[in-house]
RNA sequence: GGCUAUGUAGCUCAGUUGGUUAGAGCGCAGCAUUCAUAAUGCUGAAGUCGGUGGUUCAAGUCCACCCAUAGCCA
């Protein structure tokens, strides 16, 4: 029987226990959780839980993906080392997901010594069987950062509409594209250094060399079929492009891995995390003794899935499968890949509070309404799914609660009260049709859940649901308590209505792990496992019913969206993404951005429609500033202290971050403009009472604004 | 620009190898009901299946072109 063969284990018999390991993408350090990201890791968590929950023997593993010059520049903004940057950033990421109940078997990072020495490792392994090659390439440098420049980091103006201000791939203006040495005028966008061209030797994978390989391992037939037909398309592609070889080094100063026997080389960051799956599951396997090499040697019998958005496919399905191959490690039984989330039928946007970060959304909403309400989306198809918030609040208010809870609602106020909360012994002849008419659902639903096609299995779900509302109101328990003599016919037909909501819940538990342990607890029952469908609970003894859920109000809708809206004066992010691969690609006419939301390179466009109305725009108080005072700041590198005359009695004090572009002998005197409202900040040297306008990147290129001559301290500026 | 998807009732989606009057849930309307923290049942209205042209006895389903949306590539 070949390792890979794909599960098509259907009957609900868990008598062949398989050994499953799954992952998600890794996000990455730099960004927070939003609710694009938690739609591949609740897919994720429902599948793994559903597979638990039938008895297989599966563990899901991810990490925080925590190299590359995004974090290290991150880093140094914030002034604290990449180290603490991760560390914070992997604590942050970790309880949002604990909060979305999304249950990590491991979640570790990308830096740790597992994958230090896996990535070394693989790197030799990889060379040793010749596929790596080095060759001298040429690229631009900052002399003053001392670094080399992706394309991302050049600015400069476009050669083709002269456009200024345009990055080194491509001119968001008129499209063009070119490369960052044909700009005009080009800076490097962290120092505002002219940038040089430099030679540097590369290391590469020769993926070319991997093609029939990567043919023979697409084209598994049948149910050994590692990628959805859409995926495989996407494949055809790119081998009628022709697979080139990938560049998988990176000179210092990078936060990475050391190539080995190569000084001053590092591993590109996309190669070590994927890597990262592994380095998580070696992680867990010293933790609990867990043997290894039977899941990651050739020949394995265990199945592995990478559950990825469809940004990341070419990553994980050509380069992950061909490296591991040729390093001797067993490859992927399934690339599970999903689409975006759009919110409303539009990419997620921050001024219309659409750009909804996970703990936003925790502040004011029950995790588990999104977990239904993506499962009631999610097929296994790679399709983008819409988020919109009318149909999330009319579809949670009326399945969840509506159908679902109100079952058990409608028929534990008669147990209780009338029955001393102890269950029938039978039930009448309809209620034993039902709850095995129900019961009888179970293999499909399962199936269903083993594909992928969760919103299939809602609907079938729901479909019984509403039997069982069909049910109570045929039998009209209310009708029954009011009339003599038919208390023992009460009590089958509530006990069969309990059951019917205790297989119900069998059937959500791996989309609502939350409630049904209240529902357990409800129930006085140990926690309900798949194969537990076939059992009554009868003449048993459950606890008092409370509300189990609430349904969603339009007002908290409201509040996140505002909530979130705000969330657009933080400190801009910068961007989730790391791949200078992957940094192509935001489009200049779009405003907006559909988030992919997977890690192991996540993107997160910052563009965003961010238009304000003229009021937002009058709440700022601009106003002509004299300069009559600049000094350095003991401490500080990058504070000068201004003392600024707007025409007020009294100077303002103002500390601002441009040492690195003027002395303070050129400014005293100049004239400029400060924003004359903003709240008072405290610093460490004092009280900074507003900001005086600058333009630039940073560093040396920064430039001040200076009115023209006649204007005013104090004038106001509109 | 080339390529790949997607486009079905107000909303979210099903529609098997082309075959009788196009389906579901939500929403909406009417009726019933009151056990259920307004939650249920029954009935009903609602779609020229993105557009145009073609193949066929027959097309949402196949073909061509076009439009829109998303993505990949250069």
């Amino acid at each position: 029987m070949p390792s890979n063969s794909a599960p098509n284990t259907t009957s609900d018999s868990t008598s062949d226990k398989r050994k499953i390991l799954v992952t998600s993408a890794l996000p990455y350090a730099n960004g927070s959780i939003h609710i694009g990201h938690l739609v591949e890791y609740i897919q994720t968590d429902i599948w793994v839980r559903f597979q638990k929950m039938r008895g297989h023997s599966c563990h899901y593993v991810c990490a925080d993906d925590t190299h590359g010059t995004p974090i290290m520049l991150r880093a140094e903004q914030e002034g604290i080392t990449p180290e603490a940057l991760i560390e914070r950033v992997h604590g942050e990421h970790f309880q949002d997901f604990s909060d979305f109940a999304i249950e990590f078997d491991n979640y570790h990072s990308t830096h740790s010594e597992e994958n230090r020495e896996l990535s070394q490792d693989l790197y030799r392994r990889l060379d040793k069987a010749g596929l790596i090659a080095k060759r001298t390439i040429e690229q631009l440098y900052d002399p003053e950062k001392e670094m080399f420049l992706s394309d991302r980091f050049i600015k400069g103006g476009c050669p083709k509409c002269k456009a200024e201000e345009q990055y080194g791939d491509s001119c968001e203006v008129c499209g063009a594209t070119y490369a960052p040495t044909d700009l005009i005028k080009p800076y490097s966008a962290l120092s505002g250094a002219t940038p040089v061209t430099k030679e540097s030797e590369h290391h590469f994978f020769k993926l070319g060399e991997c093609e029939a390989f990567l043919k023979e391992w697409l084209n598994r037939e049948g149910n050994a079929a590692p990628l959805q037909l859409e995926a495989a398309n996407k494949m055809a592609e790119w081998f009628d492009a022709g697979l080139r070889d990938w560049d998988i080094s990176r000179d210092a100063p990078y936060f990475g891995f050391e190539i080995p026997d190569a000084p001053g080389k590092f591993l590109y960051v996309w190669l070590d995390a994927p890597i990262g799956y592994i380095a998580s599951f070696k992680n867990l396997c010293d933790r609990e003794g867990l043997d290894f090499d039977s899941y990651w040697q050739p020949g394995s019998d265990a199945e592995l899935y990478h559950f990825i958005g469809k940004d990341i496919l070419y990553f994980h399905a050509l380069f992950w499968p061909a490296t591991l191959q040729y390093a001797g490690y067993r490859t992927p039984t399934r690339i599970c890949v999903h689409g975006f989330l759009t919110v409303d039928g539009q990419k997620m946007s921050k001024s219309r509070g659409t750009f909804i970060m996970a703990r936003t959304y925790l502040e004011h909403l029950n995790p588990e309404y999104l977990r239904y309400y993506f499962a009631a989306k999610l097929s296994d198809r790679v399709e983008d799914i819409d988020l919109n918030l009318e149909d999330f609040t009319a579809r949670v208010n009326s399945n969840l609660v509506g159908k679902y809870i109100n079952i058990a609602s409608r028929s534990a106020g008669f147990i209780s009260k009338r029955f001393d909360g102890q269950l029938a012994a039978t039930f009448d002849d309809d209620g034993a049709t039902l709850v095995s008419a129900i019961q009888a659902q179970a293999a499909q639903i399962a199936t269903l859940y083993e594909a992928r096609q969760f919103s299939e299995a809602m609907r079938e779900i729901m479909a019984l649901a509403d039997q069982a509302n069909e049910y109570v109101s045929d039998k009209a328990p209310w009708v029954m308590a009011k009339q003599e003599g038919a208390e023992a016919q009460l009590h089958c037909v509530c006990t069969a209505i309990i059951n019917a909501f205790r297989v119900l819940t069998i059937y959500l538990k791996p989309v609502l792990p939350k409630l049904a342990a209240e529902v357990e607890t409800f129930l006085n029952v140990a926690p309900l496992q798949w194969s537990d469908v076939d059992g009554l609970l009868t003449d048993h003894a459950i606890n008092p019913y409370k509300h189990l859920m609430k349904r969603i109000e339009q007002k908290q809708i409201d509040a996140m969206l505002e909530a979130s809206a705000a969330t657009l004066v933080q400190p801009k992010p910068s961007p989730a993404r790391h791949g200078e691969a992957q940094q192509k690609k935001s489009k200049p006419e779009k405003s907006e951005t559909t988030i992919p939301e997977n890690g192991a390179g996540s993107s997160m466009n910052d563009e965003t429609d961010n238009t304000i109305q003229f009021d937002d725009f009058a709440k700022v108080d601009l106003r002509i500033a004299r300069i009559v005072k600049a000094d350095h700041v003991d401490g500080a590198d990058k504070l000068l202290q201004l003392t600024l005359d707007i025409g007020e009695a009294k100077t303002r004090n103002v500390f601002a971050g441009i040492k690195s572009a003027y002395s303070p002998e050129q400014l005293e005197g100049k004239l400029t403009v400060m924003v004359a409202n903003l709240a008072p900040r405290k610093m460490r040297f004092g009280i900074s009472e507003g900001m005086v306008l600058a333009a630039g990147p940073g560093g040396k290129a920064l430039w001040l604004l200076e009115p023209h001559e006649g204007a005013q301290p104090g004038m106001k500026v509109k």
